[in-house]
DNA sequence: GAAATTTGTTATACATTTGTAACATTAACG
DNA sequence: CGTTAATGTTACAAATGTATAACAAATTTC
């Protein structure tokens, strides 16, 4: 078993690791654990292919233990994704500034988290190859979370850019309203179904001519048709 | 009917587990219960595709139950559903560390339940999301909802859509119009005989040639012939 | 904390799907 | 053959699903 990635992850609650950990093998990685940002400090990062992070620890966050990471030469490359309780928009300022390449929101399922790591390991393994998702001449930015059609910029809300977002990373499927419901809203919020018929709608318009890829299909849902 | 699928229910409500029990059944499904860990643990799991447990039972809990067949050889591969109550924290990571597949929060809909339980089992069958549904040149896309012959669309309504999905996914196989209802009609929907006969006859129609290859089994009911 | 933006809800108009009834056709069987 | 039962077909009404606009509420921004 040559080919297996070391993870590192870092985070001050036991329970939280194992889990972690349990899961990510099971997914095919290696995995070792650290619990504090000191103690990751201690280890020799540089084996590992991505680093997962607390932002809440102890002493250091995990935010300064990113800036740590990105400032240190022999390190500065490596991925991190960062667990954080919420995702208010100072911390993903924060972590941007930080060079951080993606953020899960606690409470996530693991095969959430899998995908994810997944997903940044193959974008960093390409090289930024994968930070967008592209249909012709229309760039969804997942890292800057912003949108183009050629040069032309598109502004989205948030709603609308996780809405494609969603769409774009499986084209040709169809997604029940529920299903959109749960991935692109939080899990306490209550909407109606009407809600993403409306979100759609205004997605449709920003989209100009591609908003005719943005397909409904009756008694089923949306989906993006290429 | 080889191809049903064996569930195994673990409740000690007895009531719980009828209606569980009735849900999946309709929705497919071959279903055994047990009313304890225990009595589960006497029988042989080793035949049932998915085991669906809950946490709050008289002596061994859910979670002590999946601990014990997570640890089982023959048993370990077996995905496993916990239905809880309240979906604390302790308790996602308490089932998680045990190799828990997904949860369900009571109270659920026997919608989702059923959505659970399938995406679950397609998750465990190794085959990620896409899937096709195949006979000569004509394709259902399961996960795109839509229907082609060669290149050529073939716009299918919801009732057609499930109809033909259902054939497609047991070529050969007669189904009375019983069971057509069943598997495509919602529960609470009531709907005479005639009806089926209607979709059906707009499904052939649709399908062109391959019209002919829905058969009507005189006092029996439709399938689709390869 | 006021203005601007985003987001959710409601109401209405519109389009499609679906169910049913009525009648036509076909198969089974003496 | 002719009768009966079952299924095929058609047309239309009813039910359902969606688009859109307008407004209200929430959130963000300055």
């Amino acid at each position: 078993m040559e080919n297996l990635q070391n993870i590192l992850v870092v985070d001050d609650e036991e329970t939280i690791c194992e889990v972690l950990k349990l899961n990510l093998e099971i997914a095919g990685f290696n995995v070792d654990v650290a619990n504090s940002a000191e103690e990751a400090l201690a280890l020799n990062m540089e084996c590992y292919s991505l680093i997962l992070l607390d932002v809440m620890m102890g002493k250091m966050s995990g935010f300064e233990l990113a800036g740590i990471i990105r400032s240190t030469e022999r390190l500065k490359d490596i991925p991190i994704i960062i667990c954080t309780a919420k995702d208010s928009e100072d911390d993903l300022v924060e972590g941007f500034s930080r060079g951080v390449d993606d953020y899960i929101k606690k409470p996530f399922s693991m095969r959430e988290l899998v995908l994810r790591v997944k997903s940044v390991l193959r974008r960093a393994a390409g090289k930024g190859e994968a930070s967008t998702l592209k249909y012709k001449t229309l760039t969804l930015d997942v890292v800057g979370k912003s949108c183009s059609m050629g040069c032309k910029r598109i502004p989205l809300t948030k709603k609308e850019f996780e809405i494609l977002h969603l769409f774009l990373s499986y084209p040709g499927r169809i997604f029940s309203r529920e299903e959109i419901l749960n991935r692109v809203w939080d899990d306490d919020v209550l909407v109606i179904d009407r809600t993403i018929d409306v979100n759609i709608n205004r997605l449709r318009r920003k989209l100009g001519e591609y908003g005719n890829n943005i397909m409904t299909k009756l008694g089923y849902g949306y989906g993006f048709q290429q």
